[in-house]
RNA sequence: GGGCUCGUAGUUCAGUGGUAGAACGUCGCUUUGACGUGGCGAAGGUCAGCGGUUCAAUCCCGCUCGGGCCCACCA
């Protein structure tokens, strides 16, 4: 049947996605298939911040995969996560309530917390829907493929048995440390989760004195109110200025406190004065100076981000306000001598933005030190596309300076599954296989096995939410639920991710993941770059700029955006500029396509293929098949741009352009100038093109395709194996660009001379490469005689 | 300071050791049979700069400049 309608409608998306919704086996992610499996770890969006284009671009490209490995004969697993866990949710919860999550019961915290998730879900569900995103299943379950969430007591517990199993391996300690901590969050956090911003601060140059000596020192300082924790003044020991200082006593201002001078070569001579004070906790380098030296360290500041009592008359302020109180003082005695603006890299929170102090905690550690040559030997063993991506991931864990944090003081989060004896501080832990929150629940056991003793007291701290998200290839693979599941399907086949939580959520999963397994995590890893807005600027959640995917849903459809998508570039290399104006362009592309079938589908398509085939037909079939082998390797690779480009440039030129022109009076043969077999071979050689130009672009397109497929060839393009590449009898006398460049030649030729494209010419010189097919020539340009030459 | 990456047409990007490519945009021409959301054509580039290897460099190597990202102990 002759397809009617001129063009692809964005309408016929809504039809085929009820169609999909109402059977869809070839997405199912089948249990007791015996196809191979592949499974794609997903990244979890976090649920209270709608989708924007970033997202569903990469969930499309996720998509192409999936379909892709389908129609190779896998059994996807191809499930959605959804993140529920941790700091956004709890700071949503404390916005939307006016209330801090220590200001009410931690029970009614929760119950805050629910009620932002509850708002918050469905909208990025919805889209990925409308993008035609084959997620196994669209179910909220706990069966494999099903759509899960990190903080159902399902996922939960299974979080919790990580934390048993690696504590149990010894690789869990507790211990009081230095660590970074939010003032705004209220809790430690990882470095992993710290980022750096400039900051405007002011240099400040204050007056030391000498101890026994009427000599003043100068030093420059961004953190005057630390001066009260200083523990030593240092320069380089090549700096001549100071050499007579080395051994000596320095005396702080206002506090006077007396502390040694010595030379260090961390102190810079061309930094400030060449001085230096050290403080404790400062910054990290300070912290490690203070271990490397044996100093004891001085804390100044509490744990709600306000100096305490060692800071004597800045006791009580914030940091910020400190550091003005202090430079006003040192200002009113004159011990300030110079001052002036400068930008500071100052490290932040990455959730609240607060500048991070570093204050001294009991916190859960989890060792990470003694791991990072093993880590280093399974970012080298785990393939990477883009392959330079590996360095992102290298860079971090040779960064890597302490181990772990895992415990945080916050509510909304997996809770640290521990009780303790409170007679004599037994550590009890819970058996595996349930979800545990000890601060309202009863110990597993009625008497403490050591001591006999029967009164416990439940841990009240949860876990970083790292620590939950980096297990979803074990929570996907059913790790600890299906012993046989897992063990056929570990390592996951890939893993496709952001390249901003390299250092976050790959690093700790592939880290905990070796941890439990002994082995790696992940086959592949695919890193992708940004959308960027059409300035080239990231999309900014604050300043709004994120395009909505409803906007590009209402404009386009889905169809026009994926074919975007994979035309646009390798996402895995560079940034895409969003531009309607280009996904406008992804639209003609469609349009294109869609004539092209309905102009193929004026013919009835023949029932076998005829014994002998046109020498141009043989052509255009080796053409198409070169191009399913460069597709079939693009794709493989994870690369849809490349061979997208390829399929678009082949529908529109090779095939278009210059096939079709060719033997359209063959495939009409009003004039009967051709034999019925010669005919047939032209009709059939559309048909078989067609198709497989169709299942090429079916993994990127799947709406128009499918409908295409349906109407054309009958059942379900996504259904079917990926074409292959067959051998065909063409000779090849004359190659492709020789071709094309023959009819444009020809084709010009008219055209100078005025003459319109279907009228005819008494004779043309030819080279004699294309005798094979004379007839052709002679039909598509209507040429009397052909002279070979 | 270190690392990665990019610098090619007005714009966004491909690309190759041998005459420089596409899309979009611009301008001109083209109106009936798959598609005007089409077709044909034009203008537009010292392939960032400098040096080296080579018969030949936009491509390989080195340096410089300029963007972007990441890391780092700039008091």
């Amino acid at each position: 049947m002759p397809i009617e309608s001129k063009r692809w409608e964005k309408e016929f998306e809504q039809e085929i996605l009820s169609e999909w919704k109402k059977n869809t086996p070839e997405n199912t992610f089948q249990e007791k298939s015996k196809k191979p499996v592949f499974s794609i770890d997903t990244p979890p969006p976090y649920v209270n911040t709608p989708v924007h284009v970033g997202h569903t671009s990469t969930y499309c490209i996720m998509d192409f995969i999936a379909r892709y490995k389908r129609m190779k004969g896998f059994n996807v697993l191809f499930p959605l996560g959804l993140d529920r866990n941790g700091l956004p949710i709890e700071m949503a919860a404390e916005k939307k309530f006016n209330k801090r999550f220590n200001e009410v019961p931690r029970e009614q915290f929760l119950e805050m917390c629910h009620k932002v998730l509850e708002e918050s879900s469905a909208e990025s569900m919805d889209s990925f829907y409308k993008h035609g995103i084959t997620f196994n299943s669209w179910k909220i379950g706990t069966k494999p493929g099903e759509i899960y969430q990190t903080d159902s007591a399902h996922y939960r517990s299974l979080t919790q048995d990580t934390f048993i199993e690696l504590y149990k391996k010894g690789l869990i300690y507790e211990d009081v440390r230095i660590n970074n901590y939010c003032p705004g969050c209220q809790t430690t956090i990882a470095d992993a989760e710290i980022i750096y911003e400039d900051k405007n601060t002011f240099f400040n140059d204050i007056t030391f004195k000498v101890k026994g000596t009427k000599e003043e020192m100068i030093i420059g300082t961004t953190r005057p109110e630390l001066v009260t924790t200083c523990g030593m003044v240092i320069f380089n020991p090549k700096d001549d200025r100071y050499q007579h200082l080395e051994g000596k006593t320095a005396v702080t201002p206002i506090f006077e406190k007396e502390v040694p001078i010595q030379s260090h070569p961390m102190a810079e001579i061309d930094k400030g004065t060449g001085l230096a004070m050290m403080c404790s906790a400062g910054d990290l380098s300070d912290i490690r100076f203070f271990r490397e030296m044996n100093l004891k360290p001085i804390i100044a500041i509490d744990t709600t981000g306000k100096m305490n009592e060692h800071a004597g008359f800045l006791k009580g302020l914030s940091v910020r306000k400190a550091r003005e109180k202090m430079i006003e003082t040192l200002q009113e005695k004159g011990l300030l001598v110079n001052q002036k603006q400068t930008t500071h890299r100052t490290p932040v929170c990455e959730r609240s933005k607060d500048e991070i102090e570093f204050i001294e905690m009991k916190e859960y550690y989890l060792k990470q030190l003694d791991f990072k040559e093993k880590m280093k030997k399974i970012a080298l063993d785990t393939k990477f596309f883009a392959d330079q991506s590996r360095s992102l991931l290298l860079d971090w864990i040779e960064s890597i300076s302490i181990d772990w944090p895992i415990s945080r003081r916050r509510y909304y989060a997996t809770e640290v599954p521990l009780w303790y004896c409170t007679k004599c501080k037994e550590v009890i832990l819970p058996l595996k296989g349930k979800y545990h929150q000890p601060w309202r629940e009863k110990p597993p056991i009625s008497k403490c096995p050591k001591c006999n003793g029967t009164d416990f007291k439940g841990e009240k701290r949860v876990l970083d939410t790292w620590f939950d998200s980096s297990i979803s290839p074990l929570y996907i693979l059913q790790w600890s639920r299906d012993h046989s599941f897992f063990k056929k399907n570990y390592p996951c086949s890939l893993r496709p991710q952001g390249k901003e939580i390299v250092r976050t959520w790959l690093y700790y999963t592939l880290f905990k993941c070796y941890l439990l397994t002994n082995q790696k995590a992940f086959e592949n890893v695919w890193i992708h770059h940004h959308i960027v807005d059409e300035h080239g600027k990231k999309f900014s959640k604050s300043k709004g700029t994120g395009v909505d995917p409803k906007e590009v849903l209402d404009k386009f459809g889905a169809e026009p955006f994926r074919m975007w998508v994979a035309l646009e570039g390798n996402l895995d290399r560079t940034d895409f500029r969003c531009s309607f104006e280009r996904i406008e362009g992804g639209k003609k592309t469609l349009t294109k396509l869609w004539n092209t079938c309905r102009f193929i589908s004026l013919f009835p398509k023949p029932k076998n293929k005829p014994k002998k085939l046109d020498e141009i037909d043989e052509w255009i079939l080796s053409e198409i098949n070169g191009l399913v082998e460069k597709a079939d390797n693009g794709f493989g690779k994870y690369d849809f741009h490349n061979p997208t480009v390829d399929v678009k440039h082949f529908l529109w030129e090779t095939f278009s352009s210059h096939y079709l022109e060719m033997i359209k009076s063959r495939a009409y043969n009003k004039e009967k100038a051709f034999s019925k077999e010669e005919q047939e071979s032209a009709i059939w050689t559309l048909y078989q093109c067609l198709e497989k130009m169709l299942l090429l672009l079916a993994p990127v397109v799947p709406f128009i395709t499918h409908k295409l497929y349906q109407e054309i060839f009958g059942g379900n393009a996504h259904d079917r194996a990926f074409p292959k590449s067959e051998k065909t009898g063409f000779k090849g006398d004359f190659s492709t660009e020789e071709l094309v460049g023959l009819n444009s030649g020809i084709w010009q030729f008219k055209k100078e001379k005025g003459l319109a494209l279907n009228k005819e010419i008494p004779s043309y010189k030819i080279p004699k490469k294309f005798k094979s097919i004379e007839k052709t020539l002679q039909s598509c340009h209507k040429i009397g005689k052909i002279e070979f030459s």
